[in-house]
DNA sequence: GCTTTTTGTCAGTATATACTTACAAAATCT
DNA sequence: AGATTTTGTAAGTATATACTGACAAAAAGC
């Protein structure tokens, strides 16, 4: 016996760049070709670490979603200077929304395959974030000893709210300034649920 | 000369089907030979009314919108029995949401694509669509005697709305009941616009 | 030093798919 | 009827791309 494997290590070296390029061009247009190169490893590495493409993409998906709950809970960590989380997040996203192009991953996902383990392992990091931004927003208007009512219908309006800037500044309809009042403003206005 | 040519007719009644299939499958799996199956025609004949691929997409982009639009056109023709505009087509979406398939065929531009005329014409009919809705949200708060704070953003916001309820329901995390409390609830904070 | 396993490089394969060509049949005009 | 153009059918091509196999070099244990 010899030589022990650093596979582990490799892939979560390789990872960030992997679903930097699956969120830059989706999926059909990630080629494997196309990950080696940006990798800076041969094609065939690549499947040595995952079984094939599809688990490439799984992985970028679930990377993803880590990597934004991740930031978001040492932001949570710091000083809050009497804001509340929901505060603090919406504040942060209005200026970094879309950075890890979790929505892009998204939007791959639903529009390029059919597959139902990627639909699957979607709906469940999708489904673990709108909990976390549901919890926030009702720690949020307890609080603020607000009216707590369905803070889960506004935690998908919140997440609609970040994807449609997103969208906006993709298509470049909504300039950085319009973006940041969007998410501000509504965003406030999402997160008290409509005052009392 | 003779026989005149039906290219125009012809490409008016093969629009839905293309369409349809761009939405369902999005664009690179969407191929020309299944475009020709759904069609019951063969592959050569698309090839006839459009140049190449693209141009295919183009006009099922530009489709989707317009058919989205020509409903809620007529919708708002009908009588509305002392509702809004605004109110009306909230009502409707709430039943009737992503019935056109217009989010993914948004999603299968951003992400299956960086062709700068996809592009182009993507943000031509998204904005044409935000200023449809942006216009019946002023309508609405200039009737109600609303403070008529910035439209704009809560149009972007209510096609975030959309958008999400449509991602919801295709990762089967929203039921149907819920979707409609979102759209109806959360969509009547935005347009009012956070009361006063 | 020898064995074993991992790592890197390169070339190859099988398939899918956008797009074309060739040609016969049918329809419309004069 | 004859000329001309559009339609329908079928086969073909060139390329891109997911995935594999062969093999040498290097590293770790004995």
């Amino acid at each position: 016996m010899a030589r022990p494997s650093l596979k582990t290590q490799r892939r979560r070296e390789l990872l960030p760049v992997v679903a930097r390029t699956f969120a830059e061009l989706g999926y059909r247009r990630t080629t494997t070709a196309e990950l080696a190169r940006r990798c800076e490893i041969q094609e065939n590495i690549l499947y040595r670490l995952w079984p094939d493409k599809k688990a490439m993409f799984l992985a970028a998906i679930e990377y993803v979603f880590a990597a934004a709950t991740e930031t978001w809970q040492q932001l949570l960590e710091r000083d809050g200077r009497g804001r509340t989380p929901a505060e603090r997040l919406l504040a942060y996203e209005s200026q970094h929304h879309g950075e890890f192009g979790l929505y892009r991953i998204v939007f791959a996902g639903l529009s390029e395959t059919d597959d139902p383990e990627i639909r699957k392992t979607l709906r469940r990091m999708y489904g673990r974030f709108h909990e976390f931004i549901r919890d926030q927003l009702r720690a949020h208007r307890r609080a603020k000893c607000l009216r707590p009512a369905d803070a889960d219908l506004a935690a998908w309006a919140v997440i609609g709210l970040g994807t449609v800037a997103n969208i906006g500044r993709e298509l470049g309809l909504v300039n950085a300034n319009r973006r940041r009042r969007l998410i501000a403003c509504i965003g406030r206005l999402l997160i008290e649920g409509g005052g009392r």
